[in-house]
DNA sequence: ATTATTATTGAGATTCATTAGCAATAATAG
DNA sequence: CTATTATTGCTAATGAATCTCAATAATAAT
């Protein structure tokens, strides 16, 4: 089934309304895999003359999570990052300190720690998040992170653009 | 070696200078294994009548994280949350998305998974952050989650307290 | 199709966590 | 003890995310 398909249900489930801006927003999400930001989206849509305000854009990322179409993956330079999950496989994510490139990666021994962890404490697990962080091969051999790695330096003005 | 000590060595090695304010605030985070954020750090010592200014407190997070001290656990309700790790071994959190209920849970298999995908991408694997959510027992036999769950629903003013 | 109801939009104001600027203070080296 | 300069505390600034409110538009009912 389509994502906006996908999503037309859930706002007929919730009887909510459906809208173009709604529509564009899940288009523009997944016309790519790649990650993506608030503010990020906001670009790529005004690029494609798609002005969506962002007030609308911050009241859709929920409903979008609700609907189960994207998820947040993690927080980081003060603010929450998201990716599509609807028709993908579930993957976890290896994360380069340095560079900042993101492998996914699966195993399927994290379902079964799952499983294992929520039977021990009675709980019924819906969800996890697991991340590996560390130094990508490049990153590694040229020795970066041995000495000194910025933590909390909140760079200023996406430079890689 | 104590927190304090700990954080001596790194303040030398770094050429920086240690404070009574710094250490008060280690002081304060190692009374107690709770997690903490920003704020409610700042509340405790407030009420112990210990008066770090706020933007000292801010400064002082990243210098406990780039020395071992603590971490940052996750971001919930708009801000960070931190706990200590030194002197307490590696675990992972398992959350009720309801109730906000934390076990910490520790098991081997994390470990292998992180070798075992670290050598596949051939990365070099420094840290991982693995959080299972769901419902704990009492959550789940009340049924909450089947219906309708907050999700991105910042909740105002620190109720339980 | 027309109308009534009310969810949604967009623009701007607001909130709140976090960071930056600056003058005064105090930790270290010499 | 003095000089150097990191650190503090205050306040202002920033920026992500939320809220307000009037105007608009999606749906249901007619």
């Amino acid at each position: 089934m389509d994502p906006i398909d996908k999503f037309r249900e859930y706002i007929k489930e919730k009887g909510l309304r459906n809208t173009p801006e709604r529509e564009t927003i899940i288009e523009e999400i997944f016309c790519t895999h790649d990650h993506f930001d608030a503010d990020e989206l906001f670009l790529r849509l005004r690029n494609k003359r798609r002005r969506i305000s962002k007030a609308s854009l911050y009241r859709t990322i929920p409903l979008l999570i609700e609907s189960g179409l994207i998820k947040e993956v993690y927080f980081e330079n003060g603010h929450r990052h998201y990716e599509q999950i609807y028709g993908y496989k579930h993957h976890c994510h290896l994360r380069c300190a340095n560079c900042g490139k993101i492998i996914e990666f699966a195993d399927d021994e994290v379902v079964k720690i799952q499983e294992r962890i929520g039977k021990k404490y009675g709980f019924v697990i819906t969800s996890h998040r697991f991340e590996l962080v560390g130094y990508c091969p490049q990153c590694a051999k040229r020795g970066v992170g041995r000495k000194r790695r910025q933590l909390f330096t909140k760079e200023r003005g996406k430079e890689a653009r």
